[in-house]
DNA sequence: CAGCTCATCTTGACGGCGTCAAGATTCTCC
DNA sequence: GGAGAATCTTGACGCCGTCAAGATGAGCTG
């Protein structure tokens, strides 16, 4: 590596305003990138850590430089995966008015974000990262993405008035509950298919994710 | 190397009423049972195939008589965790009468079998198994297990009658698959806590899935 | 600029893993 | 009882996760 000879903006601060530059850049964001694209190509039992690192063009050990061993990057690519999930299902869910198709929305974007990036749905999931709460961003992602749906399920509740909702409007954990196992589990499902996924009558993912759904939808509303 | 002059083992049954029993006796079935008892006991990250031949009490290739390689022996597991749920789930509903209730039967059964066996039920879902389809044992197993709620739920169906069922008494495939999804997501979520389980107000297992199941028992009939 | 300090990255090694090759042992069957 | 096949063992290879020790370079202080 020749010119690495840049010097930075000298013209002020004596703090860097970028977080970490040292000999490579920003290794740990690489080797997490790395980790993701190895996961998505080859499969999650194909991840090691010293292919994660020749992937990055470093050696073995430097990864533990940034991470304490190899489930604390798996936690970090899990943790990405969970910030991709909440970002689709606000891409697909933010500009939709009503509750309930909005509902729906989040669900479809939950499926399709599995069926799209299955190893980093494996490694959310999966038994890979043995104690999930012991990773902070893995647990806080996570935790955004649940919100993202209990309080779409509330607002959904809401919609419907207390009547029909019955005691769940103020303690919408158990109806979210609910939703997100069947979205959730369709989801595995299909990513686990093989057993039998074009024996239904459903032509694609996003009409079968509605058709599943809107039993849920039938049986929250009555 | 010092002397193995030990006695041969002179229990010399005549006939073999067994199907098999050359060296060990029947090693297979004992590598399955190692294999089961250690993802209970440690975690699915912790079996190796060198280590259920150690508790097997034989040498580390000694499982490549029986089985083709490492996965073939955790899809064996898997199978057997499939054939035990069905039982399970065979207990808890046939002697119930009534389809709505069965249906909720079948479900409990399901989660507490993920909840009592979390390894297995890993392993049975799991990315340690890749293409689940490529082991006949395996796949009959599930395919059995699915053909269980496939049955409950075409009951009910039935039983609401067809002008509450819609188009579904005749084609109860993606209900199934809303049930299984639904029970399944549950199971997975609550293996995988620590998110927060206990947040919501469900004091034990049994009582959350039927009040999770209960949603969409509504939704079905309506 | 000199020099210190520390974060970063490397080389080398250890034991455990999955799996293959080759040899030893024991069962079945004629 | 002998042939052949099934079963099990020893030994080895390369990959893995991870530790120990050393090299390299960045930033701070004077």
């Amino acid at each position: 590596m020749p010119d690495k000879a840049q010097a930075k903006p000298k013209s002020k601060a004596p703090k860097t305003p970028k977080p970490r530059a040292y000999h490579h850049g920003d290794l740990k964001a690489a080797l997490v990138e790395a980790g993701a694209r190895i996961v998505e190509r080859d499969g999650v039992m194909a991840l090691s850590l010293r292919r994660v690192a020749r992937e990055a063009g470093v050696s073995q050990t430097a990864p533990y430089h940034h991470f304490t061993d190899k489930e604390a990057l798996l936690a970090e690519i899990a943790a990405t995966g969970f910030r991709d999930l909440s970002a689709e299902m606000e891409v697909r869910g933010s500009a939709i008015a009503g509750a309930s198709p909005r509902l729906g929305a989040l669900g479809t974007a939950y499926v399709l974000f599995a069926t799209e990036n299955p190893g980093r749905f494996r490694l959310m999931f999966g038994p890979l990262i043995g104690e999930k709460a012991a990773y902070p961003a893995l647990l806080e992602a996570s935790l955004s993405s649940y919100q993202m749906i209990r309080d779409a399920v509330a607002a959904y509740l809401e919609e419907i008035g207390p009547e029909e909702a019955g005691g769940d409007a103020e303690n919408p954990e158990a109806a979210t509950m609910a939703a997100w196992s069947l979205v959730h589990g369709l989801a595995t499902l299909i990513n686990d298919r093989g057993f039998n996924s074009e024996a239904m009558g459903a032509p694609d993912i996003e009409t079968l994710t509605q058709q599943v759904t809107s039993y849920l939808r039938n049986g929250l509303g009555r």
